[in-house]
RNA sequence: GCCCCGUUCGUCUAGCGGUCCAGGACGCGACAUUCUCAAUGUCGAGAUCAUGGGUUCGAUUCCCAUACGGGGUACCA
């Protein structure tokens, strides 16, 4: 059976490459009937924050990719280590030195494996390789040394992680063989580059998880990205649904060149996400999401909500996006000629105007534009008190008359 | 420096020896639609497949070298 874990360590905020490998490996186990579980490499007690391990839950929830079972942390588990520890010491296959406990590389060896990205046979020779330590001083093992442990004892079949790793896999096979354990697949995924270029981080803006949902972002358009970045299943296809992936999802297809984040090609499938989805549904997602703004929310409770939220869809790249959208406060002042202008075509519209029907207006419009030499954009602005954005008509159709009029009158 | 990995349009990528004077998507441009902006549809520009050597009847696809990019080189993960 497959076994694969995400095993961050609690030492930031996971960004969207984190979470990636998450999303690589719970694609992975579902796909073929496998578990995933999650384990918090918590051993740097100088490193360690406190709210990264809630951030990240809350992400993996929020995304809907949890794992099964308990989490394991390494923290509570420093007597097993111990014990492991002392078992090589005992083999001299490991010593102590200055109170932490050390492993001999053997120079004449050579260690390789085939990585399952890109199928590619990798070699380091043991001359290459130095003494590392698993136990330090304060009697938390490294990473190379608790992961190894745990992969074992849980039974892990396939190592997700990033290519960061891959240098210091001959320390993990040594261990291993050390132990005459038999060794997991490795997946060694490529890291995601920001636009210059080099690894994400802060400085390339927004990097969260959390960060991309506040920013009015879809789950769905979240991981859909995600897994495009490095991965497609072939052909054309790029909008896919979770259990999509899943049903689609295959190693082989994995890069291994470093892809490179492109936020403009994100925003896209945020929208097509956002087109995609029930008008009930993106309804839904506003209100959580405005659920802070009373403004907002007020205007999705009422009743013209479903046509608000319907006219505003093809409009939204982002959640964010539709408040200015709806917003019935005019976009900027208008100036003196544009007051002038409003007025006569508010006198305009009252005495021409009986049934306030679509076509009846959009002619009105039409004629006063040509009659009077006013492009229609300015009218426009009048109109809706915005540059750009929902239609005159749509609004017709969902404020009604005293809305265009009022309007007209403000300043 | 040393070790490892990578390199197809600006970006994400398809391609796994002939189907490729390289296909799709984002972005960009034009047109259509049209009450603005979007959305949608159609078309277009954009890649001598990093470079140089091989192998082969034939290389984007296989091998080598160079260049460039990324990663590692901690009692951090």
């Amino acid at each position: 059976m497959v076994r694969v874990r995400f095993a961050p360590s609690p030492t930031g905020i996971q960004h969207i490459g984190g979470i990636r490998t998450a999303l690589y490996n719970y694609l992975f186990a579902k796909k073929n009937q496998g578990e995933f579980l999650l384990r918090i490499e918590d051993t740097d007690q100088k490193r360690l924050i406190k709210e990264a391990e809630g951030a990240l839950l809350e992400m993996l929830r929020w995304l809907e990719i949890e794992p099964k079972g308990n989490i394991v942390h390494q923290s509570k588990r420093l007597d097993i280590y111990k014990k492991y520890a002392k078992e090589l010491v005992s083999k001299e296959l490991a010593y102590e030195k200055d109170g932490a406990i050390w492993v001999k590389m053997p120079e004449s060896k050579s260690f390789e494996w085939t990585d399952l990205v890109g199928n590619k046979h990798i070699r380091f020779e043991g001359k290459d390789q130095k003494d590392f330590v698993i136990l330090k001083s304060d009697e938390f093992p490294t990473y190379h040394f608790a992961n190894v442990v745990d992969d074992h004892l849980f039974e892990i079949t396939h190592v997700f992680r990033g290519e960061e790793w891959i240098s210091s896999t001959p320390k993990h096979l040594y261990l291993y063989e050390s132990f005459g354990w038999k060794r997991p697949e490795f997946v060694h995924l490529p890291v995601i580059l920001g636009s210059d270029h080099t690894k994400l981080s802060k400085r390339h803006g927004a990097k969260s998880v959390l960060d991309y949902r506040s920013q009015g972002y879809l789950k769905e358009a979240v991981l859909n990205y995600m897994a495009l970045l490095g991965w497609n299943p072939g052909g054309d296809r790029e909008k896919m649904s979770l259990d999509e992936m899943i049903e689609l999802f295959k190693i082989d297809h994995i890069n291994s060149a470093n892809p490179i984040f492109d936020q403009t090609k994100f925003e896209w499938l945020n929208g097509v996400w956002i087109r995609s989805i029930s008008t009930k549904d993106l309804q839904e997602r506003l209100i959580e999401f405005y659920s802070d703004d009373k403004e907002v929310t007020e205007t999705l409770k009422s009743s013209k909500s479903p046509d608000l939220v319907k006219v505003a869809a093809s409009r939204m790249k982002t959640l964010m996006d539709f408040k200015s959208l709806v917003s019935k406060t005019s976009q900027r002042e208008k100036t003196r000629e544009e007051i002038k202008i409003a007025k006569k075509l508010k006198t305009f519209l009252t005495q021409n105007l009986k049934t306030w029907e679509d076509a009846e207006l959009l002619n009105a419009i039409k004629e006063f534009s040509k009659e009077e030499d006013i492009p229609f954009k300015t009218i426009f602005f009048l109109l809706t008190g915005k540059e750009q954005g929902i239609g005159i008509l749509e609004l017709n159709q969902i404020y009604g008359k005293d809305f265009l009029i009022s309007n007209l009158e403000g300043k």
